[in-house]
DNA sequence: CATGAATGAGCCTTCATTCAT
DNA sequence: CATGAATGAAGGCTCATTCAT
């Protein structure tokens, strides 16, 4: 599964994980409040509780930082997703809990998340296809809870149209965050959540027309 | 209304207009390319095709042509938008026309657009509200044509609903150039605005129960 | 008298007058706050009341600003000394009132001379000796009326002497301004006028020996 | 009583104590030939011997280095003050030895003192008191012989003459060195030495009415 | 493996000076 | 004569990266 690596002078894999695991920690932090073009190398080996020296021992350049940093909270948020939803079979009730499991995981990593879509820029050409396929994994989950519905027939809803869904539901998920400064003051994430299912599935659940475009 | 930031050091105002006009024209082209913070002042300055002196007799501080760029963004996607659905009287075919019509602006502003949404987090803390405000303004634009299609008795959504439809638009609009790695080798512009506007409707039509939540 | 001139290239002589006069009053007052160096030109140019391009038609280069303000200064001192002891012939009561003359100009315009003192070694390598000229012509004042006293008899020192008095009372002259934060604590100008004069005398007056290493 | 200013990164005392000297005598050298604003960074990091990045580990601003500077030449007048006259006990003869002893280290010291006097005004407002502490301790040493001297009864002079006498001593040092253009044209260091210590103490060796306005 | 001192390219910004109007 | 916009060399300072210990 691990696409790009970034490679370590360090040979000793636990270790790896452990340095890892501290910096990744440390610059989040320093990410949230001031941005990784803002934050310095030093900050965050002084972050992560180790020298300069032995922050280049595990990464090579400053950007694998970055890209160590929107892997993780990809993998933390997919994880959380697929533990919540990851069983549940695919009719309008696991849907809704998905929306709204989804919505709650995205309301609690809000600065991460703010992170990554700021400063995904960033990223490498080489890195960014590697983490936006990371993210096409999650908008295909909700594609495919949608597809179920149709398949048990409860939905109606062309191909392209949940695809499109898909992408909507998982973008309203980010906007929770990074329009916090405008949907925060109006609604709580109950509310908000509610509000977003009813969006979603009032169009969806009885119209066969929609079937009519549904092409592969 | 006006700007009312970024003092310049010459007096003449036709000239500070053509001048800032050059700088921002520049800038974004650069910011697209390469970002806010691994563009230049010098480089801003040649692509404005002026010295580095001269960018300084128009600016104060780097940030500051991030603010104009910014500025100048929005103001041409509202003016555009004002142009396109400003007399339109308030019925959902003419909220069909100003979504198709935002949607077209988005498109060709698609660069400025994912420029501005990437680096708008660099502006000072001074500068990010007055910027805000403006998106909100547009917001606005939507949330009143809603309103309008409710008191026509076309559409029946409360307040809050409405606030969260017309963010929503919003969003799907920026959505289309920020995700457009993924959206636009999906959907044509048409089909996307098409399968937006038919998702945005379906739900409001006839379901008068969404007014029993309507609340000022 | 006129040394080395600061060339203009305005021709008419009055104009350069009453412009160099609002330059060096703007001057001194910026330089009296931050230094000769901190001090931009086109401050001097506001302060002057003219714009930048007006200043440098009076002058060539920021430097002959700092010459034009040493020349003023001096020649304000001499002018203040030569109207207050010019026609006393020179006896010991002469001498103290020269000295406390000399004190009493220091002393107001100790904010001229303490910038003199910081900012003389900006001053080109041509113009630092004939500023400096003058600066012994006044040393000469306080000479000749010792060499006065001593023709009259009323004191008896050598020529050698009579110079290092001379540059002594000068320099504390001088002090009174530069040292101010430790003498103006401790002394009235008054105070500080008779203690200094009482030390000069006291060793001048009634000491034969003195005469002995008197030679020309 | 050691440098309570000027943080540096580098944390290893030793290393640190030894680039400031090489850093202090590099700049010594620059300043006495420019001064300090003509001096840059980059001169002073290449006169010190290392890069520029090297430089700002030791210190924060420019500024820092003529701090380092000034504090410097003051502990080493002090110094070579405390170790020639330290242990002598308060007579006349002693406060001839002091003197000439003192006047000896501004010959030798003579372009640093310039240095300073020319550049103390750029220090920045929190420094400045340090650096004229300094000052007046070393005042305060010509003081405490002059005390002694009345003390064991070879002197009568009050406490405000006996405070200003010793201001004189210490301008006198320094007018050698910043008068030079003048003074050392006319005397060798040891007549001058000698023709002030004779105006020192003549008036004061056998004059009782001094005693008249001593007062605490 | 860990450390942190050293490096220097490169950035933002200032400001003396010029010159067309 | 007066103006002030334009210029660009130069300065202070930062920071990613390396490497000897």
């Amino acid at each position: 599964m691990r696409k790009q690596n970034v490679p370590a002078s360090v040979k000793d894999e636990r270790l790896i994980e452990l340095r890892r695991n501290q910096m990744i920690k440390g610059a989040v932090s320093l990410f949230k409040e001031k941005g990784f073009h803002r934050t310095t190398t030093r900050e965050i080996a002084k972050a992560s509780g180790f020298s300069i020296g032995t922050l280049y021992e595990y990464i090579r350049k400053k950007e694998d930082v970055l890209y160590l940093v929107c892997d993780r909270i990809y993998d933390q948020v997919r994880d959380r997703l697929k533990k919540d939803i990851g069983t549940k079979c695919g009719n309008t009730e696991s849907l809704k809990y998905a929306i709204s499991s989804y919505f709650k995981v995205m309301d609690e990593m809000q600065d991460e998340v703010l992170v990554m879509y700021q400063e995904a820029k960033s990223l490498s050409k080489e890195d960014l296809p590697y983490v936006l396929k990371k993210e096409l994994e999650m908008v295909e989950m909700f594609e495919e809870i949608l597809t179920s519905c149709v398949e048990n027939g409860e939905l109606s809803v062309g191909l392209k149209e949940r695809k499109l869904i898909a992408h909507n539901i998982f973008v309203q998920g980010q906007m929770w965050g990074f329009r916090r400064w405008a949907l925060q003051r109006l609604y709580t994430l109950e509310e908000y959540t509610d509000l977003q299912i009813q969006n979603v599935l009032e169009g969806l659940s009885k119209n066969p027309q929609n079937l009519k475009e549904g092409n592969e």
